[in-house]
DNA sequence: TCAGCAATTGCGAACATTCGCAATTGAAGT
DNA sequence: ACTTCAATTGCGAATGTTCGCAATTGCTGA
């Protein structure tokens, strides 16, 4: 499976508000089912079928304790990944605003 | 719109081979929508459509030369986002592969 | 054992994405 | 003006994703 296929499928995995919102409150610390399902109030159904998306991926672990289920961060610098998300983000936003700005002062000067 | 939304739309945006093979090869250089056809092997029309969905982001922009039409990674940080998603893929590969041999260990073991 | 809570799974309807064909635009050569 | 090439846009069919309901599993406490 080449290289290129492999980011996109994990870009993809990354594509939703839920999944993103699980990973950011998972970076504070490992949390159980029910947190999480309080803080992002979703579903419960919804939000397990993307933890297991993101199990699958192999991105998050869970284990049991007791009746609840606690969901940790596995290995990876998931961390890094969104910082570096944000970041082009807010370039991309600013420049977005740049050009705007051109576009507006050159119309100022036509008129 | 809040941050994460924003996040999630943008991994959306990066989760297709096609749109990542272009970032890729517009890291190295601005290129004619012609080499960007050759390198990946996509129906023109295809590729027009993912380039459109890449512009609208404003990650990429497009400027006509004659009749041909040059796309270029526009300012923000594409390699650096491109960069981690290798390093986590990595991680995640390495991670199940140990666990793969943990598992096939304490096959052996039971034995 | 059984009632009850936590979390998950199966499934179908609604929704979004992707792909290729046909048609269109823009520029260049004859 | 007309043909040709490069790139794009407008669709419609096929495919994939997401959401909620109903049913299930695993565990705990009566």
């Amino acid at each position: 499976m080449p290289l290129y296929e492999a980011k996109a499928e994990l870009f993809r995995l990354l594509g939703h508000p839920v999944r993103i919102r699980v990973l950011e409150l998972l970076q504070e610390r490992p949390m159980p089912v029910r947190d999480l399902l309080a803080a992002i109030g979703v579903e419960p159904t919804g939000l397990s079928q993307h933890l297991a998306v993101l199990r699958r991926s192999g991105m998050v672990t869970a284990q049991r304790d007791g009746s609840t289920v606690v969901y940790s961060l596995a290995g990876g610098d998931v961390a890094e990944l969104l910082r570096a998300a944000r970041q082009l983000l807010t370039q991309l936003l600013t420049g977005q605003h740049e050009l705007l700005s051109e576009l507006l002062q050159a119309e100022t000067k036509t008129r």
